[in-house]
DNA sequence: TGAACATATGAGTAATCGTTCAACTGTTGT
DNA sequence: ACAACAGTTGAACGATTACTCATATGTTCA
């Protein structure tokens, strides 16, 4: 899905403002990340991996799948994502893994994203 | 993937935290609803739709489409999926239908996740 | 009425994602 | 050295996703 001049084909109906609007829009690159950050938090084992170090701090990997219903194997799986995205970082000692939160935008995405969910009345309208 | 008492084969470390911030964590539906909204946002080319959005304020789905470089088909089943969740709205006049934000917190959420990504120095690490 | 148009939508398809299973690494205790 | 353990990882499979294509709906203008 390139991002070319005449992607589109049908015509503009505002040429002007279409191709002002384009040259403020972030960057490919940047849109990218973005979509892979929103990913990355849209899994509720993951999601429910980030509540429980933001409710509990750190633990480890066998209490994190515990407290949020995984297997280890999947938590460990999403556990390696976060960390790969430096949501999350371990620290080792012996054979456990102690994860934490890496940066506190978690929360605050986190809380944003309850304040909108919680202004809707009900679910989703099926259109 | 239900979030039973023992859907973790292997026995916690430290069982007492586990149960603790269990309590504490969102409700099943709640995860559910959060995990719905990011991966809304989760999908570059929704991403650009409400990039577009946020600066250039109310456009028809045709400039939409021309702005993110996307088919109108594609712009138009996007913009179904972020209308279902009350993320943006339409206000349709004759045969065109012009689609805004409907609340604030898109913006912020933006914002957030821009200074985490800003955080990282280079893309993710392959773990 | 009929053609051009703006948008919407259903079906089909290719790609991506999350889980499980099985195997593997490295650590601890006997 | 051996077994139990905490965690990691790759492959495979089923589910979900996002697109395209074709068609449908409703509007405007001649």
């Amino acid at each position: 899905m390139p991002l070319d001049q005449d992607a589109c084909q049908a015509q503009a109906v505002d040429a002007g403002r279409v191709s002002s609007v384009r040259r403020f829009l972030p960057s490919d690159e940047a849109v990218q990340d973005l979509a892979q950050v929103f990913g990355l938090l849209a899994d509720p084992g993951r999601l429910r991996l980030l509540a429980t170090l933001l409710e509990g701090g750190e633990m480890c990997v066998c209490d994190l799948a515990a407290a949020t219903g995984q297997s280890m194997s999947a938590a460990s799986h999403a556990l390696r994502l976060l960390r790969a995205h430096r949501v999350v970082k371990v620290r080792r000692s012996g054979r456990m893994a102690y994860y934490s939160l890496a940066d506190s935008h978690v929360r605050m995405l986190f809380d944003l994203a309850i304040t909108h969910i919680g202004h809707g009345e009900g679910g989703p309208d099926d259109v």
